[in-house]
DNA sequence: AAAAACTTTCATTAATTATTGAAAATTCAG
DNA sequence: CTGAATTTTCAATAATTAATGAAAGTTTTT
């Protein structure tokens, strides 16, 4: 396959993925320019690489800074801002899922406290008590472990992947 | 809290959770609403408890059973469907965990077997092949506790838990 | 076989979300 | 301070996605 095709390819499916995430499609594909790129580019590169307009690639780089997973970069002699991905696969994964934990998971669980303190005995009160109450108990064991995830490094999780396979 | 507040308060939010996991809003909200149920419910139902159209009902209560946590029912001497939600969480997790791994995780990996073919030696297609590479590797580990948790109990994923944590 | 009860489809419409681009704001060099 | 380079904002527009509801399709009853 020629580089292109497969630059184009990597970036267009690194898109898709990003939507069905609820991440936009051009916050991830900026992400994966950024991703593949050996240098740090420039806002004007990226507009020129995924044709997006100025404002659109403004307003997505700053997404992708408060996620953490892009840092502006500094050249000597040059006024512009520069962008750089941070390579490391696993601290990419740590960021990303540290960021939809405290935007999913901690309002979820806030809710699931709330709703629980329904008053009255009836059927449809039980059941959805117990729901309610197994949901909070799944979702904070979910919890555990995605702390625990964003506090590790590689080795932890292989060697903690080692253990669950077998 | 009186009980309607934390039924409505619980079906809106599982709309929203939903949303940003790129499931619909009503499908979510259908799932609530059946979750909490201690009896079957009918489309009539649905439409009149969640104020949706027929078609919007149809349309969701037949995506939930295409991902298999709803199933209808039938009542005797009834024509109509009737509609229960699978109230064990453990059993829900795996079934959107085994749907959303078919529908995203598969497909990545597909994508980044054929991209890594690209062809050169270039710094660019040098950091290009070894962030595909990574890629690659992260999602097939990803994979495999994906599919062992779809195959798993409870039983497992908490002894499992127990080990990670220590 | 016709009517009644119910389900499904799908073109239209509405709601939501993303993108543009020009204008405003900021930063920096001289 | 002035003006050029660059970044940011945001109202307008476009694109996408979801919802409606009437019509068509099924199934069951009589």
């Amino acid at each position: 396959m020629e580089f292109n095709e497969a630059k184009n390819k990597f970036i267009q499916n690194w898109g898709i993925l990003g939507s069905s995430w609820g991440i936009n499609r051009t916050m991830a594909q900026i992400h994966a320019l950024l991703l593949i790129s050996p240098n740090v580019l420039s806002t004007e590169d990226i507009m020129d690489e995924l044709k997006i307009s100025r404002g659109n690639a403004n307003m997505n780089i700053r997404a992708l800074m408060d996620w953490g997973i892009v840092t502006k970069e500094y050249k000597v002699g040059e006024r512009r801002d520069f962008f750089n991905a941070d390579k490391d696969i696993w601290a990419v994964a740590r960021l990303i899922i540290k960021e939809r934990s405290k935007r999913e998971i901690e309002p979820v669980l806030k809710v699931l406290s709330e709703v629980k303190k329904a008053e009255g005995n009836t059927e449809e009160i039980e059941t959805f008590k117990t729901v309610v109450s197994d949901l909070e108990s799944f979702t904070s064991s979910l919890n555990g472990v995605v702390e625990k995830f964003v506090k590790s490094d590689e080795h932890w999780f292989y060697k903690n992947l080692l253990k669950m396979v077998k």
